[in-house]
DNA sequence: TAATGTATTTCATCTGCAATTAAGACAATC
DNA sequence: GATTGTCTTAATTGCAGATGAAATACATTA
């Protein structure tokens, strides 16, 4: 077994995710075309995560017999997905602008040479960065930033628009939240709310917050409403992994989301939607020392 | 000459534009240098756009002594840029999926061969869809369409989010208008109306209303809102660059639009806001017979 | 000296081929 | 009869070289 492809890496990992979400313990048996079926994809792949499952001694194959579930990690003990290079990149490259390491200007040689990426990962790289507006082509040869490092207007510009839209999230005619989202929410809110706050944990609680605002975006029914707040997401995760502000304002603003969710839950949703645009005016009001947005 | 490349066809068309704008006449002379510069561009690419120009008979070549514009062409009569295959392939690409001979999952070789483009060129029509948010990679192989063809809610969807955002451009802190795109939007309108109307004029009467309001967003000054309302642009283009209401409707949206702008350049800027959501909603009133949006 | 003309270098795209990898069909087994 | 194992086919990606184009440096001329 040479070293599984993304998406058998990914595959594997989501197995594992459908096992416990059914509650499966160890002994169970596996059905490979149902979960490929579930999954999305042919049974292949599907076999292949398997194979490498079996090489953590997760899972044992039995001929002619299937699969068995030896073991249940726990959910935080997933393999945890190795992250891709083209994101890694991203991230490294949004902060070196950040910190005016990066010309105005540049080619794409130099995004190669500069982060050891090979073309097909560059021109990933690019799309995704010129798809968020933080990139664009010149005329001829190479491209350009679109905005100046540590620009402080964005930062301003940025809630303004999320005040536009996210409280009417709650307003739209189609909006319905998932009583089992909604559960899931409390659990990780609570969870974040009673574990010790270490540096670590920054990362699962923007994650936390980035799946609170796109869950309610997706609840509104509205797919363009669904499809800025999911973009807005992904530009903060490009610069908004880290969390400055103290253990005191992630209690603030859990607390928060769980009023909203308490509301909406409930009904009412001129409560909540009042009760968003307020979140987003205090939060707007948090400003990084460090000049970043 | 053998063809000239896209990049050069743009700049002989921009060249030509520049000249008019600084209101040159025949006999003046070109400098190379400067054109160059405020084309954001290398000398290379502007002079094989002026040998292009020269083909046509438009300058004239001196010896050691440079360029000579010999006629200036009017405004309508430009190159016109000859529309580009990827483009070509998203409209009708976009056509068949609404009439629905599209299947809602395909492969890249079917795309390529539907639509006879090389490799580069697939791949550049899907990420643009992709971008749009009108497809998504399968997790194997594969594409998908992510929304049912003839979908009727997508037209409400659109305008309550269009809603959302659009009245709200004039109430931003740094909104401001550029007095000459005020004076060129005006003319443009009253040229829209005084003209007889022509199915040809469908085109040009969709690109004035997309630059109608994405110049007020630009005019925001807040980037996000400004992206959201380009990204509305382009999937409209896909879609409705035919016009199905007759002249009537278009004569009362250039009068709304006309009285919109009367409105922000007094200065009235919430009147100009009931106007742009009292605008939108009528517009979303008018529904297609043929159920596309 | 500032512009145009020319040559060189760098960059980006395109093409075809090889290597992966997923999808789909069929056979074997419980 | 359903499920797993095996095989074949088709699709996708990655890579290297060739081509085309733009940027840059330098030479030349008014």
């Amino acid at each position: 077994m040479s070293q599984p492809s993304r998406l058998q890496q990914d595959l594997a990992e989501r197995i594992l995710d459908l096992a416990r979400d059914d509650g499966l313990t160890a002994g169970a048996h596996l059905n490979e075309s149902v979960i490929a079926r579930r999954l999305d994809v042919s049974r292949t792949p599907v076999r292949a995560a398997f194979a490498w499952l079996e090489d953590r001694g997760l899972v044992r194959r039995n001929p002619h017999r299937g699969l068995e579930l030896i073991s249940m990690p726990r959910a935080s003990e997933n393999g945890a997905s190795p992250p891709d290079a083209v994101e890694l990149a991203l991230v490294r490259l949004a902060h070196e602008r950040e910190a005016g390491e990066l010309d105005n200007e540049f080619s794409e040689q130099e995004i190669m040479r500069r982060y050891e990426l090979g073309r097909p990962e560059m021109k990933r790289l690019l799309a995704r960065l010129a798809d968020l507006d933080m990139v664009e082509r010149k005329p001829g040869y190479g491209w350009r930033f679109l905005q100046e490092p540590r620009d402080p207007r964005v930062h301003d510009e940025r809630y303004r628009f999320r005040m536009l839209i996210e409280p009417m999230t709650f307003l739209e005619p189609g909006f319905a939240l998932d009583p089992g989202w909604i559960a899931e929410m409390r659990e990780r809110h609570h969870a974040t709310l009673s574990q010790p706050w270490r540096e670590t944990s920054a990362i699962s609680f923007f994650e936390m917050n980035a799946a609170f605002h796109e869950g309610l975006a997706a609840a509104s029914g509205n797919r363009f409403i669904h499809s800025a707040v999911r973009r807005q997401n992904q530009l903060r995760r490009l610069s908004n992994y880290d969390w400055v502000f103290g253990f005191e304002r992630v209690e603030v603003n859990c607390r928060e989301h769980l009023q909203i969710l308490d509301s909406a839950e409930a009904g009412d949703l001129e409560v909540a939607s009042v009760q968003m645009r307020r979140h987003l005016q205090r939060a707007s009001r948090l400003r990084r020392p460090d000049g970043l947005d």
